[in-house]
DNA sequence: GAGTGGATTTCGCAT
DNA sequence: ATGCGAAGTCCACTC
């Protein structure tokens, strides 16, 4: 990546820097004393004081104290960015279209900017996966239902995999549809396929569930035309349930130290 | 302030630096190829990728990408930080106590790192809030409606708080419902039902008015309908208000001095 | 410490 | 574009 780095640098060294990285939507990283005016949806102004300024490649902008999870001023991706460098003073204007808001930074004393490419393809998963839910299901199975035993999963069946397949407390089979987010009609009609495929093999009652953290408007009539029932679901009690274990190493760890 | 600034160090060197202004609780900066995993409420992965690393004083991490408004990966303040330097890789563990959360951060290639004393004692306010919004009206009561005279704020009736009860200047009861953005259905709704909790109270004639800086399309029809009357009011104004209330203050000060 | 509500919330998804 | 709901929300404040 090849960074630029100004450590100590004067105003117009910085200004420079500016002027050439901006533009190509580089990364900025500045660090210095500064003051801070917002105007916009509210309004706030910021003293002066030592603090990290950085400017997104999709023009979002991040003014961060010593302290604080979050920034003492920001603005969201989209601005456009206008810089200064005026009685020895870098101005850094955002501005923003809709709302119509500006974060004005100016900068009187500058230990550090930096003009970065950072090179980021990496992905970030968070783990709340449908492939987690069913696995949440499988060593609680309750979570779809009281009694509701599985048999197996990624069971083949003709349209392709059912999510799980079980038995009911009454002993009726169960094909489970998962889905991590708002279940539409689509989800419903697919659920719908593999009650039939399955109804069609095993001439045995075949009860359908879908489970999922929410269904779109309209879709609960859809199911009881159906004769389909959903459970719902929060993935992220999918996640607890899985790292659970992990936490609990965790809060072993603590409480040994 | 003085920072300390290495470009381009090697694993061994930046953990050095570490290792002598983690302690210290200096704000750490650090810029390179790096990924994550978080584990606690939820869990995450974040592939290898160059991104921006900040610890700040208070034990909070944050972890930037290149693009976004929020961080990708971080914890709150008040984490326990341990580095470590093995197979010519950096790593930082940032652990939280309550939840129970670890996020691991491992950088194989640092192109800066730094640590920062960052000295900032400047005052930050946000103008025009619905809390000044509030103090304003009771300085001025007028704002709301000639003859308008507050009672108490912040009252408690069945649902929550009234944000002002008063009587108007024909000795009705009014409660007054503020918001600092332009007000939505939500917000009669809620007034409505404040009005309805009073009125149930005090057999008394109660009305309800709506103090904003605007109010969404169609609201205006639910309030006659709801027989709710609504104020105009500008937060700024509110501001500027306040500030005089201050500056009389001060003078008053001042004269007595 | 737990619970509640606001935020310059941001962000994503559905309409 | 707009509106609605969730978030590893965070954060300040009350009980």
């Amino acid at each position: 990546m090849e960074p630029k780095v100004l450590v100590n640098p004067t105003v117009q060294e910085a200004y420079k820097m500016l002027r050439e990285n901006l533009p190509q939507h580089k990364t900025i990283l500045i660090v210095g004393n500064c003051w801070v005016h917002y105007v916009g949806r509210a309004s706030s102004k910021l003293e002066p004081g030592e603090r990290i300024l950085i400017i997104k490649e999709d023009g979002s902008l991040l003014v961060h104290r010593s302290t604080g999870y979050e920034p003492v001023n920001w603005q969201p991706p989209g601005c456009i960015f206008q810089v200064k460098a005026e009685e020895n003073i870098l101005k850094i204007h955002a501005l923003r279209r809709k709302p119509a808001e500006s974060v004005n930074v100016f900068f009187d004393k500058i230990f550090l900017v930096s003009g970065l490419n950072l090179v980021d393809s990496g992905e970030f998963t968070l783990y709340a996966s449908e492939e987690d839910m069913q696995k949440a299901i499988l060593m609680e199975p309750s979570l779809v239902e009281d009694g509701f035993k599985p048999i197996s999963y990624e069971k083949k069946v003709e349209p392709g995999f059912v999510d799980i397949y079980g038995v009911d407390k009454n002993g009726r089979f169960v094909v489970v549809e998962i889905k991590r987010k708002t279940a539409g009609k689509d989800a419903v009609l697919q659920l719908a396929r593999y009650v039939d495929a399955v109804k069609a093999k095993v001439n045995h009652e075949v009860r359908g569930i879908l489970v999922a953290p929410d269904i779109s408007r309209g879709v609960q009539r859809m199911l009881s035309t159906l004769g389909l029932d959903y459970k719902t679901l929060n993935p992220k009690k999918c996640a607890e349930i899985l790292k659970r274990s992990e936490t609990k190493k965790l809060e072993e760890f603590f409480r040994k130290a």
